[in-house]
DNA sequence: GATGAATGAGTGTTCATTCAT
DNA sequence: GATGAATGAACACTCATTCAT
């Protein structure tokens, strides 16, 4: 009996007891490392399964499907970055000094510095997660939550940005930092990278007419 | 059990007859149109061999694998687009008004239309591409003609920047129009876009030190 | 592009479930008949699976590739083999008469009788194992247990002998039953070929100086 | 158009001028070259074609298909092997001192010295061609010319032999000395080995009743 | 709920052989 | 006679997915 492969189902069951979730945390916890340790090409859910210690049926218990755990682990990864660049907007980092001053260039740096950690660790996988989502064309969907937390936060904290400002100044800032970590740039978490991306985003704010 | 042999090679056969490099270009051609139509997942040696008109084995007398054939795609896309952008940097765009004025913004739009056409037609081929090269981290090899058209070309028209500069505009630049084209925004080819584009490399070029 | 993995393992699984005990021997039972029937150029792994009866995809879950059939079904050849030789050289031949006498001769033309019976039934899959396994020099490991059985086995019954007359006369018994069986030779089961093996075998134990 | 496969033509053409001579050497030249190099794998019509200098239609032209190269190929060495013990037989060695003496053991060591000798050099091609033409049951045939030259030699030097003694003697020597040659033994090529093959005919021929 | 044995369509790749030029 | 581009059947092997136990 040939496997169907199609099946548009999203779930097949909520962990409810404690138990589920534990069993739902090992197998994404199996997938990101072994994510990590070869890359897309040795994600395969049988590994996966094996390596969370739980049959492959329980893992299609689970998750109805392959592409379906591959969303899940990016949903996961997106909160979590998102999460901490909200708290860089709100807070600041003590590190840098006051987050507002004259200028927004503390608070920007406060965010550009949670950007890069938020890439830090797991790299492979989440260099993995993000070919996955591109290559199905997810990431349209994977964009909602950004374009919904950049709306939500730049009426508080920006100038008011066009449509295409908005996106100039989000993708140059995302492409710029993914770029570093995607070719394991050495100068990464240097302070003079820091600096030029800074550089870059207070110069277009500025440039910006009101 | 087939043979394994090891020939790190990177072509198999150099046309020598006529017929042979119409061979060749019809099989570029046939992996374009299906990396186009289905994406990498429909991207098979097979179907590609199929819509070129060929048989497999053919296609293997010039590819010696899928990569080679894939790095081969990439390359050609990768010459045509930094033509263009050369063509663009040396004349300016007749269209646009003097190359040279107060400020470098007239090269700089012709430089950033130049990016935007050369990601015209065959949007998802080159997407596709350009994952299967990420994923294999081909990227590094692929990036080597970029820098080195950059660094030439940096001397002569630009203040001279860090290595951090240098890579954060060209990132930021290329994150930029790359993420408009992947997400097929529909502002893509409109004068607002251009012109924040614009915006964003004058006034990161204004703003660093010299 | 597939992923090629790494794992120098040996066998897949081990079966736990009465089910995959089963599927297993039908797999061997199945390459033995393929053979027997086809010789080596008949023997894929889709041939072996479809007359065992399963899916392709089973065989592959207990053998990691086809040498690794191949081998175990060497294996298993050989220790079938090496068991009879064993008994007779214990036992003797109940039908031959005192297995001990003046002279090793009833001893001797035990073993050869035990060596001629090992190579009864699927001679023609036994040769093409034996062409396989001399095809990848696996030879050598085969020979292995061989060579520690006739260690264990030359003290107890003969004449001490140096490691050139062990291999002389291994060799040479060996080399004449081998090739009676594949040439196919009509006088394989007479008793005039046995008696002149005998002769060799007991003419250059004699000869040999103590 | 497919291939087909079986055409039971022998060859193709037999080579009348100087330069078909000379591109028949090439390619059987190249055969040995490429199977001493990397075994039965490696050896493939377009490899040797290419080692040879030649197109593979060339190749083509002389030998039908790729098995009649390789029969050929056992043939000339089977010829030079024979013809090397033809001459051992006759004359003896004369490093070994007077042929003839009381007892044939100075003939039986210039025979067993020159099958030695026959395996020298090309091992490994010598080895892959015995494979081949086992795989193919060619053995048969190619036993034909060794059947008669031991007949035709039997009467003159030898006691009448019968059938089957003939054949125990002849294998049990030809499979001693291929043994020591595939598995490359390190004593093969010396003084005690040589003793040792020698004791066992000469054991043997002493024991055959008259 | 969990297990893991089984499935089989599909993939990349090889290589003996042909035949138009 | 020679060339070499083209052919395509055949093969080893993978892995997402199912379902009987």
């Amino acid at each position: 009996m040939p496997a169907r492969r199609q099946r548009p189902e999203v779930k097949r069951r909520t962990p409810r007891q404690a138990r589920a979730a534990g069993t739902v945390a090992a197998i994404l916890e199996a997938s990101a490392q072994i994510l990590e340790a070869g890359g897309l090409a040795a994600f395969t859910t049988n590994a996966v399964a094996e390596r969370a210690g739980v049959s492959i049926g329980t893992l299609y218990q689970y998750f109805a499907n392959k592409n379906l755990l591959l969303l899940e682990l990016a949903r996961q990864e997106m909160q979590s970055g998102l999460a901490d660049v909200a708290r860089a907007l709100q807070e600041g980092d003590p590190a840098i000094g006051p987050a507002f001053g004259p200028g927004a260039e503390g608070r920007v740096r406060a965010v550009v510095r949670a950007m890069v950690q938020a890439f830090r660790g797991r790299a492979r996988a989440r260099k993995a997660v993000m070919q996955a989502i591109l290559a199905q064309n997810m990431g349209v969907e994977m964009m909602a939550p950004i374009a919904a937390f950049v709306a939500r936060r730049s009426d508080a904290f920006m100038p008011v940005l066009t449509r295409e400002q908005l996106f100039v100044l989000s993708r140059a800032l995302m492409g710029t930092v993914r770029s570093a970590v995607m070719e394991e740039q050495p100068f990464l978490r240097s302070r003079s990278f820091e600096d030029e991306v800074v550089r870059l985003v207070v110069a277009y704010l500025q440039a910006v007419p009101r």
